[in-house]
DNA sequence: CCGGATCCTCGGTGATACTG
DNA sequence: CAGTATCACCGAGGATCCGG
């Protein structure tokens, strides 16, 4: 019936048949961001066959984690996007990120860096308490991706793509992983030109409260890319 | 470099180049109930061929999950255990466990179940709260299969296997899943012969609070094995 | 340009047999 | 018990082509 079963009635085994092939869940990771065309899961994952982007996106749809939807008029076309029970696995894919990183080590050549793998690696180091009460709009040039994150009192919205009006537009010329670690000083970073900043200073400051990282206790360290 | 790499600098693409794998975290799943021999998770693993099971110890062994140990004196031997790194897989496992078993439906004639899955569902559905200040040892009969949970003051510690001395012994007839959500209460369960046990009542009672699953609310109903 | 389908190759998987 | 060896097969990888 199922071809490929573990042959176990257990939901590990289960959930891994679903989205256990290859690929699947980076095209859940992208779909988290919001809703994506064939074109933009493509671009985002550059070396996807796209008979492989093909059949997953089937075989999500039949089991009720992705939907397609007929894009309405003018800009005609077709996106894919989550369902409900697609969406109740973000905090499966966050965790693998975070695990994940840990053995990212120094950036290789051949690894890119996609704007919405940036999104999701920004929602893993969120600490919605240290955002309370604060309402700001960053823009983020990120390896050379823009992302943009959205701060309302605790919670936040991150997407791809520049932010008009952002507050703070800060641009990395290094890894980030220092600064969000505490290792370097907002100060320090900035003096030795490890990010560039226009807008108020203090809102740097916020920012590495807000998406902490390690340091080395209630999350290990070097949990998180920004590599 | 390494081989199959999604050319991604992305903890999420990084974690499922090394547990991505087929059959992978189905092994992670049962290093997780505790150490295992080669033959051990062959028989939890049926259907595994076993250069496979072979090449992704090895995998996992290099990627630094899994560590081998010669087992001491007498039982000679080699066991598979998840180092410390590896063990931190376990809320992802739990959470594709319970993302998973929404999809379960019925159980199948040729899916099979296993002490170490049931361990790992039991888990899942287990709330520490509601286990405060309790002390007893149980041992599950479920499907066909026996393992063993000893609660002591909110925390749990579950294997397969039977245990000596155990205040309760819970023998299954019929999926579990009703009584876990509330559909049927323990004296209806026991009055119809869905379960059976040796033992107190109240240990029933306080075993369904324990191990409550739904009611719909704070986790979605139908989201734990036992069917 | 979008959204795939098709064709071909290659290597990982699956099944089984065999060995230290 | 703990794997290795062999081989058929099919899904992944890669390129191209095609209809809207």
């Amino acid at each position: 019936m199922v071809k490929r079963a573990y042959g176990q009635f257990c939901g590990v085994a289960r959930a891994l048949e679903i989205v256990g092939e290859r690929w699947a869940l980076l095209i859940v990771r992208d779909l988290l961001v919001g809703p994506r065309r064939f074109t933009d899961l493509r671009r985002g994952l550059p070396k996807i066959p796209t008979n492989i982007l093909a059949a997953r996106l089937h075989e999500l749809e039949e089991a009720g984690v992705v939907r397609r939807r007929a894009l309405p008029r003018p800009a005609s076309g077709t996106v894919y996007e989550l369902t409900e029970y697609g969406g109740e696995l973000e905090g499966i894919v966050l965790g693998l990120g975070r695990w994940g990183a840990q053995s990212l080590g120094e950036r290789r050549p051949e690894e890119i860096v996609t704007a919405d793998s940036m999104v999701m690696a920004l929602r893993t180091a969120f600490h919605p308490e240290a955002a309370r009460g604060i309402r700001a709009g960053y823009e983020l040039h990120l390896g050379g991706v823009v992302i943009n994150a959205r701060l309302d009192d605790g919670a936040l919205v991150a997407s791809a793509g520049p932010l008009a009006g952002a507050d703070l537009v800060l641009t990395t010329t290094a890894p980030l992983r220092p600064l969000l670690t505490g290792e370097i000083s907002p100060a320090a970073a900035l003096e030795r030109g490890l990010v560039r900043i226009v807008g108020e200073p203090d809102l740097l400051e916020r920012f590495v409260e807000i998406f902490r990282i390690g340091p080395a206790g209630e999350v290990a360290s070097r949990d998180t890319d920004f590599g």
